[in-house]
DNA sequence: TGAATAGTGTCTATTAGACAATATGCT
DNA sequence: AGCATATTGTCTAATAGACACTATTCA
């Protein structure tokens, strides 16, 4: 580099955060999509986000952004930094840097028209894959829901979606939500209630519309999942998605 | 936010990178340094770095900064992107965002006198970790360290502290080098032959200075590790590390 | 009672950790 | 031969997948 150059001058760029915001509502994986009001991209759903602040940290930036969308107290959300995303083509109007959140939350009040977006809704996720987005964000959705399912593996953030007090089964529910795939109810049971500081019992119990009463946990101290809650290839196979299988030739 | 408000202009910032730069030398691990040679923090230790220039992506900028301190050609090396550090504070000169990038290669040429850099060398990461670097780069280091050793569990970068070609015995060498205990030599030999595209065998033997000649391998295609090969608290107790364990009781 | 969901138990296959045993070069 | 390292094999413990079975509630 050159900054000792006696002229030269270290370029200056526009930062901004976007927020890839999932929960799971109705059993399926929802993400946050605004569509956007002005150019470029006019009336193209795109993900929440804007400009950092002076004097303010890339996670305060998330934070306000956060809730100035879901108009949610932000501590009750997961919120951790997925990466940062720079071609210089990627906003037409210039030089813009911006780095991607993933919030993690439970089935949120829908957001009210927030304050300048022009309107905000949840898409279901597989949607939201299959529609054209402003700018680079279909990308940083594909990164953010590929996180989110690694994360699902390696620690106990899939509790984050859930309102406390919450079943074995409503978790369950969020698992199968963000792989996309069924999960056996029974090892699913032995593998959380066997890991210790994943659940905190609560002592109480959820009447269902019908069956047996469920117990009702609370989210545990731990935070990582060792061993892991790996998705096998396996596991798509045998509860039948086979969308990224080869046929099976029966015998 | 308020981006259509008529006289409002989004902030702008600095943004660098910085390398946090790994390879093994004599059974440890090292990171590339340098010293300072201008304010703030002259003379301290840092991780190389430097400002991204206008229409290059970040990624390119690192690859810039990576072939100046290292003269190497980038291609030989493992290049990703850690995240971004943004306190308003972590600069003196004024609000400076940096992009963290961890990069690993075999054991490279010590780097010639740099550009610009005062004095680039490889420090022993215990060492390092001791020591007070500029800036935040103290956590970025530490980052930097917890991802490479969490990456080895799940992914085949190891390779990319190898020059090839390379035995089994060199690969479980980083393996211990990263993660800072022994490994039994018969179990890893297992899981990374058995693991499908990790290794790719080149029929020819290299002869140590003693002992049995050892198989010369290539880096496979594979990417990931799955199962992962994962570092169990156990195998710290198992193999004399047990800095973090409590003591053992005999009976 | 039967439907529906919660929760338990069990069998098996896979994998990892411990470690013995064998192989092959060198001095 | 004896040493050092590479490589193979074997036993055991832990874990996951499959799935049968029991438990509890309501209609």
């Amino acid at each position: 580099m050159s900054a000792e150059d006696t002229q030269w001058e270290p370029p200056l760029v526009t930062v901004t955060v976007d927020l890839v915001i999932f929960t799971v509502r109705d059993g399926a994986l929802h993400v946050l999509l605004i569509d956007r009001g002005i150019e470029p991209y006019l009336k193209y759903p795109a993900l929440p986000g804007g400009y950092i602040d002076k004097g303010e940290t890339l996670e305060e930036a998330a934070l306000r952004e956060l809730h100035q969308e879901t108009s949610l107290d932000a501590r009750t959300l997961h919120l951790e930094q997925l990466r940062a995303y720079s071609d210089p083509q990627r906003d037409p109007r210039g030089r813009v840097i911006t780095v991607a959140y993933l919030a993690l939350g439970p089935d949120l009040p829908l957001p009210v028209g927030g304050s300048d977006a022009a309107a905000a809704y949840w898409a279901p996720v597989s949607d939201a894959l299959a529609r054209q987005l402003a700018f680079d964000h279909a990308a940083i959705l594909r990164d953010g829901l590929e996180h989110a399912r690694s994360q699902l593996e390696h620690t106990t953030v899939a509790a984050a979606f859930c309102t406390e007090p919450f079943t074995i089964s409503d978790l369950r529910h969020i698992y199968e939500a963000v792989w996309g795939f069924k999960l056996d109810p029974s090892n699913f049971r032995r593998k959380v209630t066997r890991t210790d500081g994943f659940l905190e019992p609560t002592g109480q119990h959820h009447l269902p519309q019908t069956g047996r009463p469920a117990l009702l946990y609370r989210r545990g101290k731990a935070a990582t999942l060792s061993p892991p809650l790996l998705r096998t290839s396996q596991a798509s196979i045998l509860n039948g998605n086979l969308t990224d299988q080869p046929p099976f030739e029966g015998p």
